[in-house]
DNA sequence: GCTATTGTTGACTTGAAAGGTCAAGAATTG
DNA sequence: CAATTCTTGACCTTTCAAGTCAACAATAGC
């Protein structure tokens, strides 16, 4: 019940792309300095971005990737989807018929009936947070962060 | 974002006891053979869920595995984070004070923050439905199952 | 107290996937 | 043309899921 790095990367690649760069391409190596992700690996990353049709790239002197549509419609669920391949149904609520037809042990059947309505809430969940929300955290933190510098905390 | 083996394993071995055996111990093999799952394997998952105090055992002869509490107060979330560890919450909000000190790139800890709201609700939403909930579903099933024998099917 | 039965413990194996690196090439701008 | 930046695809290493196994410990019933 983790997150691989991959898609943690991912999601702070976006992060920073929306509350650093204002509809400008942004270069994979100011981000991966920015955020601290290898920069290698970042580009293996927004492949997969670009592949799910999340962001868009420009190549060449000041080219880089951008968002291909606003913060606000771009979901944390969309790109957990898009990293980790959707999830599976498999027994007799997959899609693949043949293993549907295979499937005669009852158990099978009730857990991954289980599982599959989990997984449409936790879908539900990780739709209802978008890009511009994180924005928005960031900014809190950053605030609360900056004006925490000389506090003392009281319990 | 799927369950390993091991956790549906756990999953449909419990509900099979549920299911099967009304309080009495059930052996590995039995469920094993039942279940469709290796026996082996079984052993391994049966003692994470005793350490995790959801099953007991009884050895020798018409010895095996039992719930420890009645199967209404057992949740799938339970089961589940007993399975897989905990969610983790690295930086910011971690239990590791030293790892909360050097987090100094703030997209982790918006990442991270977010991660941790979306995984309260999921554990949330998994300590809703119990084994009896999944016995329940069995039934259910069974039933549409045997009635379904000499169907004709219209869409 | 012997014996069959069943859980206990921990070491071991294997294959795949996560996590990450690299180099040569293609497009774009100035 | 030259510098810059993404693109493609091959490659590597380490970790972990998934599964196997053998020797041992407890228990019930005779």
């Amino acid at each position: 019940m983790k997150l691989s790095s991959k898609t943690m990367y991912a999601l702070r690649a976006l992060f920073d792309i929306t509350f650093h760069s204002h509809g400008k391409a942004t270069k994979i190596d100011a981000i991966a300095a920015r955020e601290n992700v290898p920069p290698r690996f970042l580009e293996q990353i927004f492949q997969d971005l670009k592949a799910a049709q999340i962001v868009g790239s420009k190549r060449g002197p000041n080219g880089g990737y951008f968002l291909l549509r606003s913060p606000e419609t771009i979901t944390i669920g969309e790109v957990v989807r898009a990293m980790e391949g959707g999830v599976e149904h498999n027994c007799c609520f997959g899609s693949d018929a043949e293993v549907r037809e295979k499937c005669k042990v009852s158990s099978k059947c009730v857990t991954s009936s289980v599982w599959r309505d989990i997984s449409l809430q936790l879908n539900a969940i990780m739709d209802a947070v978008t890009l511009s929300e994180l924005a928005l955290r960031g900014e809190a933190l950053r605030l609360t962060r900056d004006s925490d510098a000389g506090l003392t905390y009281t319990i």
